[in-house]
RNA sequence: GGAGAGUUGUCUGAGUGGUCUAUAGAGGCGGUCUUGAAAACCGUUGGGUUAACAGCCCCGGGGGUUCGAAUCCCUCACUCUCCGCCA
């Protein structure tokens, strides 16, 4: 969410940041203007109705207690409990109608975002390595992988459908491996702090890091218990702190968590139908930070380098993309993509995607911590990457490193991981 | 899954329908006193809404009864104890 401040004082902005976004369809910004107005102009007349009621209730307690009268009194507290209950079905409508269009409504963006349409206007900030040359025609990750019975397709579409799939051997090793590699490597260099959480949640927790109420079919749920699959591991961590106060000194929290990612890819159909890069179950490292406000955009520098190490360490050639205005998701107010090479695919693919949310998920989720003693509590800055996509990882791995015969080599630090 | 007991402000813990609309103690912060500290004494002590004071809202969440609810009713969640089941 937004600052409501804004709506009410600064409309322009938000109407120019809408079209940046090609969002101008989605909000209507006169409808939530006038919502706002009528809903706080209802509640202060409730207000003021209440303050006589509680007077008036007082006085009858007085009177009852002296044994005299009160028929005066309760006649005139009938009519205002009238009124009340009128305003307030109104009231109710029109919270209702404002937060549905609050919620909708993106967060800003900074200024070093371009503007642009969609993915074609992404900024290539900086690449790193070289795409490696082969000797023969590197193979996509899906066909090595079936060739050397390490991926099973057909069996992961028996147990569960399509776009689910087995590991067997050395790739459920290798994923393993990466797994435990990443984690490593933040707790030990980069200053997180190691996590495991719940990989289902209740609807308050989809709803803090802004999965519910907008998107709920792209989530799987357990609608009789009420709970959710995680998407990712973002909504643990990020919850971790959901209604809660935090000190100044304990800031940046640095948090990871590697989880299982449930997801129904229900709008992309037709996409990626091949191989690990788009599935409904797939493991992830994340990384989460909660930061003081005027630090968010170094730590999200931060952030974005941290899972560039990974890959740095991993020697896979990467790019690193700013996302434009209007491929920047809803509620980042900046994110960088990285996309890593594939050689059997001939394309880059996103491995991680890194954003700051300034204070939007932390309004959201009522995230704050107190500057100093004595100060009222102020909204913390939330920021989350992927560290790396784990699945992606080892399809980048396996085709990178592929070898003519067939084969894939182990990446030197994960040597250390597989003694097989 | 069954039976019972709970959920109150930073903590402990009162409060079973009003007339001081949250006792009291501890802790924290400030002060007096003191060479300094302790003790003692005095004061202060949550969140939200609002331009702001006032007002209004918050006694696990939601709903209801009532002129009036922490207090009564319904419902859900969580915690504890016992039983059952179980990796």
């Amino acid at each position: 969410m937004i600052d409501p401040k804004l709506i009410r004082e600064d409309m322009e902005s938000i109407r120019v940041l809408l079209k940046n976004r090609n969002m101008e369809k989605v909000v209507d910004l006169d409808a939530l203007q006038k919502f706002d107005e009528e809903r706080r102009d209802h509640i202060a007349k409730i207000d003021k109705l209440r303050e006589r009621r509680n007077a008036i209730s007082k006085e009858i307690g007085k009177l009852k207690g002296a044994g005299k009268d009160d028929s005066q009194l309760r006649q005139e507290v009938q009519g205002i409990t009238d009124e009340m209950k009128e305003l307030e079905t109104g009231v109710e409508k029109l919270n209702e109608s404002f937060n549905d269009m609050h919620l909708s409504v993106p967060n800003i963006m900074d200024k070093s975002v371009p503007i642009g349409k969609d993915e074609k206007d992404n900024k290539v900030i900086r690449e790193w390595g070289k795409k490696p040359s082969f000797s023969f025609i590197p193979k996509p990750h899906y066909v090595i992988g079936t060739e050397l019975g390490i991926l099973d397709f057909e069996r992961g579409v028996k147990l569960a459908g399509a776009r689910f799939y087995v590991y067997r051997g050395l790739a459920a090793k290798l994923e393993r491996a990466i797994i435990s590699f990443m984690l490593d490597l933040h707790t030990r260099e980069h200053g997180y702090t190691e996590v495991f959480g719940p990989f289902i949640v209740n609807d308050d927790s989809m709803t803090g890091t802004g999965q519910y109420p907008k998107f709920k079919d792209e989530f799987y749920r357990i609608e009789r218990d009420g709970l959710s699959l995680i998407p990712t591991a973002e909504v643990t961590l990020t919850n971790l702190y959901r209604d809660e106060i935090l000190n100044k000194e304990d800031l940046p929290i640095c948090v990871t968590m590697q989880s299982s990612c449930f997801r129904r890819e229900a709008g992309a159909a037709g996409k990626d139908t091949r191989g690990l890069i788009r599935v409904h179950q797939f493991q992830k490292v994340e990384l989460v930070k909660f930061v003081e406000p005027e630090s968010s955009f170094d730590e999200l520098e931060k952030l974005t380098a941290n899972a560039e190490a990974v890959l740095q360490k991993l020697n896979l050639h990467y790019r690193v993309v700013l996302l434009c205005s209007g491929d920047t998701s809803a509620s980042s107010a900046k994110t960088y993509d990285i996309e890593v090479w594939m050689p059997g695919l001939d394309r880059y693919m996103e491995i991680s995607s890194c954003s700051n949310f300034l204070d939007y998920q932390a309004r959201r989720a009522k995230i704050r911590y107190r500057k100093a003693k004595g100060e009222k509590p102020a909204l913390v800055h939330t920021l989350n990457g992927s560290g790396l996509a784990a699945g992606r990882t080892l399809a980048a791995i396996m085709e990178n490193y592929q070898t003519s015969d067939g084969n894939i080599e182990i990446p030197d630090v994960l040597k250390e991981y597989i003694r097989a």
